[in-house]
DNA sequence: TTGAATTATGTTATTACATAACGGGAGTAG
DNA sequence: CTACTCCCGTTATGTAATAACATAATTCAA
């Protein structure tokens, strides 16, 4: 982690292990079938290393871990990372250029995040936009996406 | 405006003439003043710029319309950006990557925006932020900046 | 099952967005 | 006056994202 803002360690960690990836991956890939779409290799490849990474990572972060020598190029990479965003396997934090996968399926798409400037990770809550929408609804606005991001110090930084 | 991803005309503007701008500016003096910090040439004709466009405006057309003729280089400009954000002056809106001049000096820092996405204009908008705060209480994390931004359609644009 | 349409990828190049680093000048406190 | 701080101009570079076009894989209908 390149994030320190402070001197404590960052090991609080959630990532997951192998296992956890594949079955996130198979997860995913169900998804696709079910939807009529198709989990390609750039794609699985892409998830894969959003899954891995213990937060949110940046498009050329992806790009140069895409293969196991060089770099891959941007459209490979950027083009994965619309679809999997299409199909809500990951969220774009327009906070930080970043992306993160997501980590709530259930809910009707309309995630916030926490965002730890300490250590850099990421947590997805899920919230009521009730306010958002009544000032919409004052200013006849009709909303198609909310983005919410709070930036701060999560628990093991403070 | 370069946005249509519609046929309509976009005149619903409340473009500020040059009597509101110099009067804008003239309140960002006084306020730069009042906090013992210096409103510079650079800063003023920044702040200029983004009052005169209806709507957030990019860096880069800032850039190019900073001199009568030629542009200025880019830290000039970002530097008088970040400087105009930290008095409050102007608002960052990251889901573009543009800039926005504050239209409530009133109230407790956290604005909410909704922008449209077929004129390009932008609306600031009071929020309570309860919602994210509770999750943010429930999860011990430290909040230290929000960001609110709603996509969608505006009412002249429906 | 062949071939036309569609969708996805590979590749090159470019555009857009933002900051690092350094030298110099203008304001200011001792 | 002079040391200090803040700000500006400038060059260069770093980082993020997409345009444009060629090729390959998949789908689907005839």
């Amino acid at each position: 982690m390149t994030h320190a803002a402070c001197d404590h360690d960052h090991h609080h960690d959630h990532a997951l292990d192998s296992n956890g990836i594949e079955a996130r991956l198979a997860e995913a890939q169900a998804l696709c079938l079910a939807a009529g779409e198709r989990m390609t290799a750039p794609r699985l490849r892409t998830l894969e290393l959003v899954l891995a990474h213990n937060g949110p990572i940046k498009a050329y972060d992806l790009i140069d871990r895409f293969h196991p020598e060089g770099a891959a190029k941007p459209p490979t990479v950027y083009r994965s990372l619309s679809f999997l965003e299409q199909m809500g396997l990951i969220h774009r934090i327009e906070s930080l250029n970043a992306f993160v996968a997501c980590h709530d399926h259930t809910e009707s798409h309309s995630a916030a995040f926490l965002l730890c400037e300490c250590c850099g990770k990421s947590e997805e809550v899920a919230l009521n936009l009730s306010g958002i929408t009544q000032k919409a609804l004052e200013s006849d606005f009709k909303v198609e996406r909310v983005t919410i991001e709070a930036k701060g110090r999560c628990k093991a930084c403070r």
